[in-house]
DNA sequence: GTCTATACGCGGATAGAC
DNA sequence: GTCTATCCGCGTATAGAC
């Protein structure tokens, strides 16, 4: 059934050109979008609103971008490309222990560092529904849940790694800790998540 | 005991009139409005989808509720309403650490139960912006993490409340177990769920 | 590449008939 | 309580000048 990647013309082609190399002023716009898309969700974020942030008109960023879909996209890759980056780091780790340590930290790191962002893209509701089916995404988390669990995709690995990642990203966005200074943060989450993955304090 | 919305503060209070008593229309369309924000988004949903969805027209939807934030606030607070219901149950256990389990059990039932709405709702920029200085929910979440560590409003235990809340709403509707069984889900869920709170297996 | 201007529909919201 | 009709602003998107 390699029906894979092999994507019907007649399609609306749902605009994955799965071109990430964006210029400078491509760039821009997306940073502009990130930060919006996660205060105010996707939905809540109009052009104008982006294109205010990053200091043109809305035509100047539809020269960038032809649909505002494609912002979105862009976005969500973006974010998704620093998980990457912290997962490539891991996998570079001689052994398996060593790997989960540093993936972990990497990821807390990143969720802190990005407060919001990070988390609160990869987990609206338009942006999940469209990797819910995306190649490339699906092969991130599958090296993610492998990482973290040392095993394929058994289910039990899977809602680990589901949780785990949701626990992070969750966590640093909850109102709960909206008030807590980044290093506090960043230390308390890391000493659970390593629990969580029962490695020695 | 909900004494949930109970509360005469002197707010500015933009729209919260607190007052959960809503009639049968108004709660078919708080349902409604409920599927639409956690598929959507609340950014993304419109009053013409939920009175779509209802079967009747915006106007008679306005009838009901004088602006569409009111209606967000109903969805955010009926969510809001099932976690206090299990804190309810919980807290009339006599002692703490079955207090715990009871609160755990619930809580993953309700995730697994509603998948995406709870977790997507109460996770929506909008809404988490609302709740971050709302006094009825940080009261609920005041008596969650008490609940969960069995001490007071230290760090520690609000980011360990904030990442098991986190995980438990994120994981089920995160793209990797999309696929999972409800059973599956559930039972795996509150295993790693009570391993995080080191109760015993 | 960025602007002004504009098309066009949809969003929230209201008036008033039944 | 629900409808039709309507207001107005904002949303996406495009055309064309500089």
């Amino acid at each position: 059934m390699s029906t894979l990647g092999r994507v019907a013309s007649a399609e609306p082609a749902a605009v994955d050109p799965a071109a990430p190399p964006y210029n400078a002023a491509q760039n821009r716009i997306i940073a502009a979008a990130i930060e919006l898309f996660a205060e105010h969700g996707v939905g809540g974020t109009s052009l104008s609103m982006i294109a205010d942030a990053v200091g043109v008109t809305k035509a100047a960023v539809y020269h960038h971008f032809k649909m505002k879909e494609e912002i979105v996209l862009a976005a969500a890759q973006a974010e998704l490309a620093n998980l990457e980056a912290a997962i490539d780091t891991a996998e570079a780790e001689p052994n398996r222990s060593r790997a989960r340590e540093v993936l972990v930290a990497r990821i807390v790191d990143l969720a802190v560092e990005r407060r919001r962002m990070e988390s609160t893209l990869l987990s609206d509701p338009v942006i999940v529904r469209f990797f819910a089916h995306h190649e490339p995404y699906l092969r991130v988390m599958d090296r993610l849940y492998r990482l973290l669990t040392g095993e394929g995709a058994v289910p039990d690995a899977r809602v680990s790694a589901a949780m785990l990642t949701a626990a992070i990203g969750g966590a640093v966005m909850h109102p709960l800790v909206a008030d807590l200074p980044d290093e506090a943060l960043r230390s308390q989450l890391l000493h659970l998540a390593r629990r969580f993955l029962d490695l020695p304090d």
